[in-house]
DNA sequence: CAGTATCCGAAAGGATACTG
DNA sequence: CAGTATCCTTTCGGATACTG
């Protein structure tokens, strides 16, 4: 339980496997929308604004391939296919509040930081 | 405080802004390094294995501007540059702890969850 | 409706060489 | 030591057209 360098390297790789799960542009966006209730293909695809076809088709794979969500064909034509979280995606998600707070507080001191930065660093160089 | 689609579309947004800030391949390592003391730029490329001279600096430039941490360059021959992480740097660590808990926690399930898909899923397309 | 397949441009990031 | 500058490969993701 205790932090030694080589654990804490250890823990953060372990970290970034996750955040590599959740932190590319549309997870967090899919799963949020399931949240509350089941959706089909179309429906997610109304909900997240901008997605293409492509990558919510990519995106909902990879969910589901983690056990974050599971994907019902149903038998139908035309065919209907729901989506909903598991157990395991509605502990992620509920983990990932912590960091939404974080952000909403956050947010607005960022912003300035940034924008304080800009004024006091001349772009030299790789802006 | 209640969430409505609307609402849950914007928090989803926004965190995605704070994930993009550390969500990248390197930013939490960097941090994570951070986390007990201060770094010089060279005890940091040791530290993150495998980072490239260039990424370190970038990722250093990013969290500067975004006030996660503080750049101190020393006036001596050689040159001595430390990096710190802010208070902000900080808390941000502990909220990321939260997620910290869950990737180690649920991390074996993942892995048995994909060897599982990977099993009963034959790779026809776009592997 | 719910995908798949293909093509293509943008962006991330590594390797290397050079500098104050 | 602590960067910068340049090149170049890999990856990501959008647009489009087609299918069961």
């Amino acid at each position: 339980m205790t932090a030694e360098p080589e654990s804490d390297e250890q823990a953060c790789r372990q970290v970034l496997q996750i955040l590599a799960l959740i932190g590319d542009k549309w997870s967090i966006l899919v799963v949020g929308h399931l949240r509350d209730r089941t959706l089909r293909f179309g429906e997610l695809h109304r909900a997240v604004t901008g997605i293409s076809q492509r990558m919510l088709t990519l995106t909902l794979r990879q969910l589901e391939r983690d056990g974050l969500l599971t994907r019902t064909a149903h038998p139908t034509v035309p065919p209907r296919v729901d989506y909903a979280l598991t157990p395991l995606g509605t502990t992620l998600l509920d983990s990932v509040v912590a960091l939404a707070e974080w952000a909403n507080i956050h947010r607005p001191t960022i912003i300035d930081n940034r924008c304080r930065y800009d004024a006091t660093h001349p772009p030299r160089t790789q802006a």
